[in-house]
RNA sequence: GGUCGCGUAGCUCAGCUGGAUAGAGCAUCUGCCUUCUAAGCAGACGGUCACAGGUUCGAAUCCUGUCGCGAUCACCA
């Protein structure tokens, strides 16, 4: 039980003893820095049940809660706000009691609540840029902090392996390539399709243009150019099985996975299943003829097979076409099935999907619940806003994407630029050195994407992204690193780091903060799980980091204060510490030892 | 046009289920490195929370409308 819980109960005996009534619930928030106190009890929201003054029922209740807790010290009233001040004693015992759990602010996994989340999920046809970043950073720390919170959890990508983009890739290989490999180029995999996807599209473009010029209309001319042509007799060559274009897929596939693995383990993302969407593409469709004699689904003259969802406020939804061939939604639908039936324990599921398709997962759902599906009531779509660079949208086809692997690379390269400048590794290995790069480097790129809630886009602006000071990931790392040195200097022994503090320590103002920080740090794990929101857990991380760092400045740990308060400090600075590590783990970023 | 999302300091963003005088960082300015790492700290400056109504003891937060930006409204994925 927390301090707020034992003060909720009290309170409500206060006024049940006084007032001879009952309340249901009691409104506490943290009392501002202005005020003197620690807790502030809301009297407003009382009104409604106790008729009277609020400034006097304050007062009175005031007066019971210090005459009945010992952990309330004394209060105040200011109009409706009763501060409570809370005695040192009380901290300092709620320190003791977490400064050795190493799992602080962790739930135990609970089996029956397996989730698993979607994320990436990126089309074979050209190597993973700037938006997928978002993508997988968001999906990957979405992960972690429900793991953290008890979850048993799947991490899952479908990859869009199958299609007309696929085949234009492929095609344009053929047509103007010399058989180059990533081997003959030395390029990445996905870099060398890419740019074959690059030069189809030039192409076509060209081609269109000449149609247009010798007196096409501009949509027949898009819609028959050779190119887009060819493209789709590929692709029916390859849903017939033609082992000729098969084994080209299966070749420049491999290249793109082998791409697409790099740059994971760079991102440091990982996977525990791979759908394929060949090999799901046709799931769904014995869904729909279910759904069709339950009378979910119904089938218009033409024998293409809808739902109804006006009632709900939406339209109706094609979910097979006339020929029987399954969209989009129908292979979602499938796959959703699938899924379950792949692991059996999945109690809900997270897709991390861009929010160009918020309208789709709203159907997908709606649909899923009518077909019965206990699980559909725990669907979540993990929607996210487009990263926009300064000069405008992201077009893959005009080249101005960022891509992945440059961004990482350009990263790394400031923050050893910075590092230098600062020279404080001089002492260190190249190798050691480059390490370290690395994570200073991803740290402000996964911090600066997921500080900002995720349905609001980003202005991706690549210098601001690269300032490592502020609200930054370089900023918390480098407090990390801080507090390691301490620690290194401190060098106490383990008895030290294991003996509870002394109860009667005064606490510093600072202290007091810094635990009163620490103690929220379960409760904003789980928020953050209950929302989907790395956003929470960066900025919790951000705001305990300014505190210690104000603590810092103004406190001395190691000087020559009495040997109770430094070991106190000491220990204080290993926990907040652990946390820093525990909440950035969360959003996927390393933390170093020395920076 | 219908639907959904967004609009908070010059810029980038916080602001949980409505609570006290709306918070950070960047930028600008002032102090602080013989002292545990100055990638830091302390402070100053900067706001009609897009606009207008409503709900109530109280609204950046909830409701309605208006404006602006974006997405979506394919038998594409």
């Amino acid at each position: 039980m927390n301090i707020q819980e034992v003060i909720q109960t009290k309170v409500i005996e206060a006024v049940a003893s006084i007032y001879n009534i009952s309340l249901p619930t009691v409104e506490f928030q943290p009392t501002r820095k202005d005020f003197e106190g620690d807790i502030t009890l809301v009297v407003f929201p009382m009104l409604r049940y106790v008729k009277g003054n609020p400034e006097q029922i304050g007062i009175q209740i005031g007066s019971y809660l210090e005459r009945e807790l010992n952990e309330v010290q004394g209060f105040n009233v200011i109009k409706g706000f009763l501060n409570l001040v809370i005695s040192d004693s009380y901290y300092t015992k709620f320190f003791n009691s977490i400064k050795d759990d190493y799992s602080y602010g962790r739930k135990h996994e609970q089996e029956s609540n397996a989730v698993l989340v979607e994320y990436s999920s990126p089309n074979t046809n050209k190597p993973l840029h700037l938006g997928h970043i978002r993508n997988n950073l968001l999906g990957y720390s979405v992960a972690e902090i429900l793991k953290a919170n008890g979850n048993k959890v799947y991490k899952t990508q479908i990859i869009n392996d199958r299609g007309i983009h696929i085949c234009k890739s492929m095609l344009a290989w053929q047509m103007f390539g010399n058989g180059e490999t990533p081997q003959s180029t030395g390029l990445k995999g996905d870099k060398l399709t890419g740019l074959y996807y690059v030069k189809f599209d030039q192409v076509y473009k060209k081609e269109v243009q000449d149609l247009i010029a010798s007196g096409m209309d501009k949509i027949q001319a898009e819609r028959e150019a050779p190119m887009l042509l060819k493209a789709q007799k590929m692709l029916r060559k390859w849903e017939a099985g033609d082992s000729e274009v098969v084994s080209l897929w299966k070749k420049m596939n491999g290249w793109v996975y082998d791409g697409f693995d790099k740059t994971y383990a760079n991102l440091g993302v990982d996977f525990d299943k791979l759908y394929y969407e060949s090999e799901t593409y046709l799931l769904g469709k014995d869904v729909i003829a279910e759904g069709i004699e339950n009378g979910i689904f119904y089938i218009k003259e033409d024998g293409s097979v809808w739902i109804d969802l006006t009632d709900e406020g939406l339209d109706e939804k094609i979910v097979l076409r006339a020929d029987g061939t399954a969209v989009y939604m129908t292979q979602d639908i499938g796959t959703a099935i699938q899924r379950v039936k792949d692991f059996p324990d999945i109690g809900g599921m997270v897709y991390t999907v861009g929010n160009e398709q918020d309208y789709h997962f709203k159907v997908l759902f709606l649909i899923l619940k009518k077909l019965g599906y206990s699980w559909a009531e725990h669907l979540y779509h993990l929607s996210y806003g487009m990263v926009d660079l300064p000069e405008g949208k992201m077009k893959s086809r005009e080249g101005t994407v960022v891509d992945a692997d440059d961004l990482i690379d350009e990263m790394t390269n400031t923050a050893a630029k910075i590092s230098q400048e600062l020279g404080k590794l001089d002492d260190y290995s190249e190798e050691e050195k480059q390490k370290l790069y690395r994570i200073i480097g991803l740290g402000a790129l996964k911090y600066y994407i997921l500080k900002v809630d995720p349905k609001k886009r980003i202005l991706f602006n690549p210098e601001e992204s690269v300032d490592f000071q502020g609200n930054t990931g370089p900023f918390i790392q480098y407090t990390y690193a801080r507090i390691q040195s301490i620690l290194r200097k401190a060098n106490l022994s383990a008895n030290d780091l294991l003996n509870p503090l002394k109860k009667d320590l005064e606490l510093h103002a600072k202290e007091k903060e810094l635990i009163k920080l620490l103690e929220i740090y379960p409760e904003t794990v789980q928020l953050a799980a209950e929302n989907y929101s790395p956003a929470l857990i960066a900025n919790y991380s951000y705001d305990l980091v300014k505190e210690f760092n104000s603590f810092y400045q103004q406190v001395s740990i190691l000087g020559e204060s009495e040997e109770a308060i430094r070991i106190f400090r000491v220990q204080l600075a290993k926990k907040v510490g652990e946390v820093i590590k525990s909440a950035f783990q969360l959003l996927g970023i390393e933390v170093p030892v020395r920076m």
